[in-house]
DNA sequence: CTGTTAGCGCGTTCAC
DNA sequence: GTGAACGCGCTAACAG
């Protein structure tokens, strides 16, 4: 006996059942508060009604909790879900989703006139979001919500959490590593703008860059290379548009065959130094010995190809940015980073 | 001046500007069904009430729409972020998702004892279901909604589109190529059910397989295995417990061990076929002379290692499971594949 | 273009 | 253990 109505409420359950709303709603959010036949009645007159359990939206109104997480991926989704440090964060994100009960809800950003208004009309608790730029008007909006809001790698603002390594200090240690026996640096970057054009720089503002990541990381090559003493301003810059292996592969082919020929090449991404790698096979140079190369994030190719890189866990930082969205505690991950040292650097020296 | 107070509301909003609340909430909604200086008044005043918008769980009650699409991966999540299988597939969903201006939620799903009212739970207009196992409560708590539901590769099952390819169709098809000039076919398959034991089993039942794509698959394999005269009670299947080459190795070093070694593997994923051709290699057995291989999915390992697959677009597919969902209307996908011939296979002859 | 009325479906509150 | 009112915050439908 399906009733076949728009919709089926808790009071007509109730009523069907000869018990009133209340003992209705309880047996379904607190059953053991009514009595073993009362809940079998309303059990069976759901079931005869064809009701499915109290209406989502009705209960977050009247709960105040929408019992979802938001996360905001600042890249267009494609490339986000073709990253692979972009979905191990979503899986650290989603365990602890999953621990808690609670949903995970992926707002789309597409353009930015229309992004503010989807990120505040989401039904969520909280907002994690992902590769920010330095004042996205997203992160504001997420702020303006008044909810807990945790961003990873920045921008930091007021009002937000940011979880993350000390990029530039990874950056500079594991610089002064590959840059170590260079007379002539390099580097590999990511955008730096959410522009994304493709450019060989010479000595580029870190400030120019807009991801505070791809920022902090820049700072930090550029303090290593002022470390073995070279002049930043002679240091190439190559910055890829996307963290693709065979745009890596073009850029690194084109860096190498400038009148100073690079020495050593310190680059944001394990892909972008497999892509390295492979410019540098064909180019017959021999690694590290000619050039000295190094990427980041300790991926599956790292290992595989024996690429000296920064190990940090992706996973590990989803699941903290949810953990503190969710339930406001702090969690410190400035010092979770390691250097793994491999066959495509030098190997280092005592310490100075 | 920010208001310190709990919440701010629409309707201290459109006291504070002098307003009706309906002049507010349109001018949040229906912004050009207002004044301009209506407007103006109506956005000063949230301003200094720093309010941020409509209530999205009061918004979606009233309206009777949530605005997400939810989708339910029935891995644990863990595998779904790993496999660019599902990650390929959600990217589908999240385009659609955004085209659409709905936001995307993520049901996470743990035990079978609570999972249904995590479902049913959710805020959101429809379901999208990824790699459900037949009989799977979710599926059921999803279509007691009365929500449109959809679900990728079955069961099929009433009040549930199902969108994908004829996996036995395509099998059969592929199989036939593989096993074309063999004596001794055998199978490397994906878990038959959500045990996932590993194990070689000989000629097993393909309807023991409760993941219908597994089943499915095995059935085509089956008809292919008859199609060149072999007699399925003889034909090894080594199921692996994940989608893994290391995995599909050992399992493919087995089967290889056997005193009646299978001199054509039919597989059904590119991964576990790169894992078959490892062990190959190690055998020192030639590819497709003494052993022909064929994968599944047309990843860029197949490419790569010269796999000959079947193609097809999970991307699309996300695509489409999200558009039907969403839009109710109906796409069908049963014929979106094709084989791939590469050289892991002898060349086909002319049909007979 | 603006205002009034009347709930959306539920759960907290406080009685019994 | 159960029930009656009330309102969470908003917007459809209708006047005016």
């Amino acid at each position: 006996m399906i009733n076949s109505s728009r919709r089926v409420t808790l009071a007509q359950v109730a009523e069907h059942a000869g018990v009133s709303t209340m003992t209705a709603s309880y047996t379904f959010s607190r059953p053991e508060r009514v009595s073993a036949a009362s809940r079998e009645k309303v059990l069976t007159a759901a079931r005869a009604l064809g009701y499915a359990g109290p209406d989502p939206s009705a209960r977050s109104l009247r709960r105040g909790k929408a019992g979802a997480l938001g996360v905001v991926l600042g890249e267009h989704l494609t490339y986000a879900f073709d990253d692979p440090q972009a979905t191990a964060f979503l899986a650290g994100v989603a365990e602890v989703c999953a621990e808690q009960g609670q949903a995970m809800t992926i707002l789309p950003v597409t353009d930015a006139s229309t992004d503010g208004a989807r990120i505040s009309a989401a039904a969520v608790d909280g907002y994690v979001l992902w590769t920010m730029e330095d004042g996205a008007p997203v992160l504001d909006a997420a702020i303006a919500t008044g909810r807990p809001v945790v961003v990873h790698g920045g921008p930091p603002a007021a009002g937000a959490r940011v979880v993350g390594i000390d990029n530039r200090a990874a950056a500079r240690d594991i610089g002064r590593l590959v840059f170590a026996a260079a007379t002539t640096p390099a580097v590999l970057s990511f955008p730096l703008t959410g522009a994304r054009g493709a450019a060989i720089l010479a000595g580029p503002d870190p400030h120019r860059a807009t991801f505070p990541v791809t920022r902090e990381r820049l700072l930090g090559f550029r303090d290593a290379a002022g470390d073995v003493g070279a002049n930043w301003a002679d240091v190439l810059v190559a910055v890829c548009s996307t963290n693709d292996a065979r745009e890596a592969q073009t850029m690194a082919t084109d860096l190498l065959s400038r009148d100073r020929r690079p020495d050593a090449l310190a680059t944001m991404s394990d892909e972008l130094a497999s892509g390295a790698l492979r410019a540098l096979a064909a180019a017959g140079l021999h690694v590290p010995s000619a050039v000295a190369v190094t990427g980041w994030d300790d991926a599956d190719a790292a290992r595989t190809l024996g690429i000296t890189t920064v190990a940090q866990s992706m996973r590990e930082q989803g699941a903290a940015c949810a953990q503190q969205a969710l339930t406001q505690t702090s969690i410190d991950f400035t010092d979770q980073w390691q250097i793994i040292e491999r066959a495509s650097t030098h190997p280092a020296g005592p310490n100075p």
